[in-house]
DNA sequence: CGAATACTTGATTACCTTCAATACGCGTGG
DNA sequence: CCACGCGTATTGAAGGTAATCAAGTATTCG
């Protein structure tokens, strides 16, 4: 193994084991995976509605994003997705994919079989758990996304993404200080949204005037962390992350 | 046992059932799990964001919802239950809970506690993956809609809950022929729908006037199901229901 | 049978979309 | 190295969808 690749299965063991302890024997099941790096570019399909997949990705590097489309044509992204995440997971116990799967920069990603998976889980009830409840951390993103869409408007609604993001980046080391490496459209900060690009640029700038947060070169600069909790009513509690989530 | 309770058992392991096939022994501890039923009025909470159950609740008889609150006071319901649902599944894994749960009709629930559940799935694996699918259901529905509310407008995403609602109750057998009881108040629907109860209002007499469905005296009644999925952009599948879906 | 809820409808307003046109930034190839 | 081209960002204007406010009617439930 290369030292990148212990790296990329350390990543994944270091999610597992935020979920849950797990024994050195567990550890090393983990790290025993059959994990096949490849390394994909900006807008590839990973997987595609209706997929039936034999494998699970693994998110090691870049960001992307899970979608659905409608009968219109028009996109709603349903999550993004960051480094240690695994998108596909859902896979693993129902059979067909009722989303898409995308890159939204160039990645690096881990392909597991299901077979492996499932040996794992069998022998290791806990890992099992771990993977349910990351299954259940990310149903608890899209409630809160719902209450985003659904009930709040494009100021609020805005600033709770970005909340969400930076707490997000922060807790796998993409977020240094007061701002991290954004590289997202406003077209697709739209889709996940639910709202017009258009729009998305005219209430970034209005984030922007009011000193919250800049968005600018593919980078993200938060100015006013305590305001843009206030204006997106973000509580980091649904993520359900670690210990103290941020600051 | 009172033929009662028993039946109550049997809907929870026919639920199972349908996500997983069970042996006979995985049957009978199914059956062996301890239930305890209660009766609760409309409008009851059974459990409140923030709380950290130690058992699960599952729904026996009447409909109830999860829903999320704002900062303003605007709720978002997330989920409606249908009998069958166990609506804070999640709460076996993930400690605390990150929405509200309440009844909007009379409902008969059952209580089980956490540690019968964790002692059922530790010694039969495939129970656990039966409630790990019962979540991964769940959040499929959440996916679809985020998409309805995200990107759909009234006509179509009022549709599309309705749609969901008569085909989920039908797989319980609470929908014959072209019609069901849906005791829901347009408000609800609005809290669902994330739009005000008084365009709901309005939509619904769209639908009505269009001869798709009426929704009078807690009664829906769906005059063209081809129409009705048409408007809805309906695509049962995210549902992951067992064979034939409907019809 | 009466009070409380829920439903219905109209009028007004706010928010957001769509259309359109321009400017910017970045990577490619001359 | 610069010109070109494409995707993205920005801004203005017009239009549409849905929210809010308000008032009256119907239903349900105690």
């Amino acid at each position: 193994l290369t030292p990148t690749q212990q790296a990329d299965r350390l990543r994944i063991l270091t999610r597992l084991e935020s979920l849950v302890t797990l024994s050195d024997e567990e550890r090393a099941a983990v790290l025993r995976l059959p994990v096949q790096t490849m390394d994909l570019p900006t807008d590839h399909e990973i997987a595609s509605e209706g997929d039936t997949p034999s494998r699970c990705v693994a998110l090691l590097d870049g960001l992307a994003c899970s979608y659905k489309v409608t009968a219109d044509g028009s996109r709603q992204i349903i999550a993004f997705h960051v480094p240690g995440d695994i998108p596909d997971l859902q896979g693993l116990q129902i059979g067909t994919m009722d989303n898409g799967l995308a890159t939204l920069t160039p990645c690096r990603v881990g392909v597991i079989p299901h077979e492996a998976l499932r040996e794992v889980c069998h022998a290791h009830p806990r890992i099992a758990d771990a993977l349910w409840r990351e299954t259940l951390k990310d149903a608890a993103r899209f409630r809160e996304w719902m209450v985003s869409v659904g009930r709040r408007k494009a100021f609020g609604r805005t600033a709770h993404l970005l909340c969400e993001l930076v707490v997000r980046l922060r807790a796998v080391g993409l977020a240094k200080g007061d701002g991290c490496e954004l590289p997202i459209t406003q077209i697709e900060l739209g889709d996940a949204l639910g709202m017009s690009a258009v729009h998305v640029n005219r209430t970034l700038k209005e984030l922007r005037s009011a000193g919250l947060v800049t968005h600018q070169h593919r980078t993200l600069v938060v100015h006013d962390w305590a305001a843009l909790v206030e204006a997106g009513d973000f509580d980091p509690a649904y993520l359900h992350l670690p210990p103290p989530p941020v600051r």
